[in-house]
DNA sequence: ACAAAAGTGTTAGATTTACACCCATGA
DNA sequence: TCATGGGTGTAAATCTAACACTTTTGT
């Protein structure tokens, strides 16, 4: 074992050198962009025309340009394919092997996105873009499939602290929406009433006094999110925490 | 705001092209090396000698070789930099600013690490590396103190819930010697029996049948880290998941 | 004998879970 | 009037938090 005593390498934090030489990796970001319709949780894809991966699946990226930030690129990407911005996007994990690409060395950092379906300018009939059902998706190009499931796994605990959810559901909801909402993403069947005391005592919810229409039942009471009472809490959080 | 079924942009996902022009950014690795030592938890730090940052205390950290994995390029620098293999590491999150590094595009990679102070060949008379208590760390070089905040929140959210503390100890240690670990931390007061009851019932550590010794007190049981019992129970925990 | 930390159970309070009936609407 | 899901409260069980005295060692 070298003695460290003797080890002082020139080092891109501690001295000036040149970088050209390292300028062999390409950044990517990857999204994984969530969606919430029929009760399910879904995955927009786009279909890989690479040879090696002909007919494959594959996450929405791109590559990050050199005087753009990370999540810039992220949002971009996001514009891009769903025509959605101010949305809901958090770094989850940079994926980094060296041959997980084989158009040489690629590096990507991977991000998750919540949008609401009803709002993105995609159809299901475009030729590329598919939601898939987050549970059903099978194979995938690339190393997409660990991607996935980092960021679905991240989603699911992100849920059990933080409301995140409402960023998939439509402006108005019911209780019920939402709640099938928890049970698709966490994978896990709740109990109705507890559910609603939980949900109710975070005191996020604004009560629209209005109802459900068409519905072949008694019509649900509609709520919207409360992002104001929201805010006020993640800023009390942060100053008892500093 | 254009249409989607029209923007079907080549990209690196779908379609084979040229990244050489790409090739304008860098890539590092930031190693936060965490330490517990007199009761505190430290960080392993280095002066900077870059013009810009000069006498300014930095993460260790280094360019990731073209044929490098990302978490190679962190062992390496651990290696390098403590003298230390198989230490627990753990990634935590990918920073890119364009402007954070003076020599250029630089995104960075930052993990955590937890290591015995003992074990490691570094002493604090060495000139460049220092161990700093994490608490009194003030200014640092680049946007490292942005990356030591997120990796320090990051192992506080890690210790709740997962058995990594034990990373940090000598191979046999005292309750007391773990309660000190959790509370620095976690920066909270614990109470000594709840504490203890709750690290018994996880049933992870081995009684050595030995005793401290030289204290001027009574001397304490020392145990030992079951990391059998550890990976039995995270297999049952995965098994159970999927 | 004294100082200092080790070791050890019980109780009250808070949180979580389980569970069943009436209500409003459309068909 | 029937089928369907909406809306509501309480009790048991579990988990968490608070708390004090005796023991062992070195000085």
């Amino acid at each position: 074992m070298q003695t460290l005593n003797t080890y002082k390498p020139k080092n891109i934090n501690t001295h000036l050198i040149e970088i050209q030489d390292y300028f062999k990796i390409a950044i990517s970001v990857d999204c994984v962009i969530f969606g919430f319709d029929e009760n399910e949780l879904k995955v927009l894809l786009i279909k890989s025309d690479l040879d090696q991966y002909k007919s494959k699946w594959s996450l929405l990226g791109d590559i990050v340009h050199t005087d753009e930030n990370l999540e810039d690129a992220a949002y971009r990407v996001l514009l891009n394919r769903t025509g959605l911005q101010d949305v809901y996007l958090e770094q989850v994990h940079t994926f980094g092997k060296v041959c997980r690409h084989p158009a040489g060395r690629v590096v990507t950092i991977a991000y998750y996105s919540l949008i609401n379906i009803q709002h993105s300018t995609i159809r299901n009939m475009d030729n590329e873009l598919h939601w898939h059902p987050v549970k059903k998706v099978k194979q995938m190009a690339f190393d997409h499939r660990e991607i996935l499931d980092a960021c679905y796994q991240r989603l699911q605990e992100k849920l059990k602290e933080h409301p995140v959810g409402f960023n998939l559901l439509p402006k108005k909801f019911s209780l019920r929406e939402l709640q099938n909402l928890y049970e698709a993403i966490l994978d896990v069947k709740l109990d109705r009433r507890n559910f609603r005391k939980k949900i109710m005592s975070m005191g996020l919810l604004i009560d629209l006094n209005e109802m459900e229409d068409d519905v072949p039942h008694r019509p649900a009471k509609l709520y919207k999110f409360d992002a104001e009472a929201f805010e006020k809490k993640e800023k009390n959080l942060l100053g008892l925490e500093s």
